[in-house]
DNA sequence: AGTCAAACCTGGGCGC
DNA sequence: TGCGCCCAGGTTTGAC
């Protein structure tokens, strides 16, 4: 589900209501959600800690704590980080309970129970290889167009694979990369170093302009999706091509196509995507 | 290097 | 109403 602009969105909407807060108890119904260390030192690490920052990079949350000590949360394709009242009624698939200082408690829901927690060394984050293997942050501003082309330019596969690969760059799902592709006019199969210069820097601008925008909009919600105070967004309104297959383009009324790339659905315009 | 299926899970939608 | 099948915002692993 979450992509970066939903990662951010949670991330803002809990940074205020948990920072300076100490997280008193720990209760797990899910173990598998807790990916290391033990569950035992997870649960005695955690109780005590204050939390001093919450941080994201690409799709994973970084909740940093006193002692040195951060909770790495990835939510993959159903998690849900909800902060809330004790007795707000307990969603069906609520697999982790942070009791908080201030009498709120912070819910892990997760329907597909994909999603995955760590509790490591603030940094230390090797032992976690998709966050330590990711690319460049898109919406940075080390995030340059030169070494953007740079990077295309050396690779043979189809574009749509390549930005989906978080370790090429960090943050971009299904939705975005087929919102970008759409806006930079660049068809999804073509290869990576196909692209023209002028068609790279319209895809460098396109990712950074639909992340943007999602997260001004506080993220796409298709289904489960919800903020950190389980508000849903909005982006799904302003999708162009994502779950629109069969429908006229909005830019030249042509039929939009559906296809598997990179054995991802994807939904394209083949009129204005070359 | 690139591509692909399968695996991890649950639930919603569709055809029959 | 029920059953079976396919699909889903993600990522990893292992095979060709």
């Amino acid at each position: 589900m979450p992509e970066l602009p939903e990662v951010e969105t949670v991330r803002r909407s809990l940074e205020p209501r948990l920072l300076g807060l100490t997280i008193n108890s720990v209760e797990v119904l899910a173990e598998k959600i807790i990916k290391q260390p033990t569950l035992a030192e997870f649960k005695q690490g955690i109780v005590g800690k204050q939390v001093v920052a919450v941080k994201r990079r690409g799709k994973y949350l970084l909740v940093e704590l006193t002692k040195g000590q951060t909770l790495v949360v990835h939510l993959r394709m159903t998690g849900q980080f909800i902060y809330c009242q004790p007795e707000q009624v307990h969603e069906k698939h609520t697999h982790v309970i942070f009791g908080l200082s201030n009498g709120s408690e912070l819910r892990y829901i997760d329907i597909r129970r994909f999603g995955e927690m760590h509790l490591l060394p603030t940094g230390d984050y090797g032992s976690i290889s998709g966050l330590s293997s990711l690319g460049p942050e898109p919406l940075e501003e080390q995030f340059l167009l030169a070494e953007f082309t740079i990077a295309l330019a050396a690779k043979q596969t189809k574009i749509k694979a390549l930005l989906l690969d978080q370790s090429f760059l960090a943050g971009l799902g299904n939705i975005y990369v087929d919102e970008a592709l759409f806006r930079a006019g660049v068809h999804p199969e073509r290869p990576a170093k196909s692209l023209s210069q002028k068609e790279v820097k319209a895809l460098y601008l396109a990712i950074r302009e639909v992340l943007a925008e999602g997260i001004e909009h506080r993220g796409t919600s298709i289904k489960d999706y919800v903020d950190g105070e389980g508000r849903a967004g909005t982006f799904q309104e302003r999708l162009k091509v994502y779950s629109r297959s069969g429908k006229p383009c909005l830019h030249c009324g042509h039929i939009l196509h559906k296809a598997k790339v990179a054995t991802r659905t994807s939904v394209f315009c083949p009129k204005c995507q070359k």
